[in-house]
DNA sequence: GAGAAATGTAAAGTATAATTTACATTTCTA
DNA sequence: TAGAAATGTAAATTATACTTTACATTTCTC
């Protein structure tokens, strides 16, 4: 544990954000290139978009990229850990 | 111009703090959890990591993402600017 | 309460991040 | 300067982010 090998548990907070600017989901997918599945994913949680669109996102609303995503955690593996 | 619509120009610091920490691809990669490949890919740059590699790059040099990752711009795409 | 706008879900397809392997070139160290 | 370690490049494969489409459900607004 502690190491940086598997993938990280991350949260955001778009649907916060989105609650505050007051806009729709199709709104923000078109604001940031991408359509309104990817935002619902994102929303949902648990995955992990490129940094591209993370930035985009952070530049949309105007925030620091760790306002909008903040790591959690590592998924702890617990099995194989090689 | 200025939409988010399209791709960042995206420009990144690990060779740099990968010389500062003196550690080689291949250490930097099992570090993270990724293939030398990727490294070598990374900072070549022009490549877009997911966030959550980004992530593990700057936890594991101790810095803020946004000193290892920098926003240079947009890309403009000039043409068919829809 | 009816219609419209917004959101949730899901499946199949496309684009590209990341892997794997192999080998060639450069840089370090004995 | 010979061998080893580190880096560069490239091609084929795999994993997954993101798209597209369609439809179902929920939440607004008249």
């Amino acid at each position: 544990m502690g190491s940086l090998r598997s993938k990280l548990v991350l949260e955001n907070r778009i649907h916060v954000f989105r609650a505050i600017h007051k806009i729709t989901q199709q709104q923000l997918a078109d604001a940031t290139g991408v359509t309104r599945a990817t935002i619902v994913a994102l929303e949902k949680g648990n995955y992990n978009p490129s940094l591209d669109l993370a930035f985009r996102l952070a530049l949309y609303f105007q925030v620091d990229i760790n306002e909008l995503f903040i790591v959690k955690g590592e998924r702890d593996e617990h099995l194989h850990e090689n």
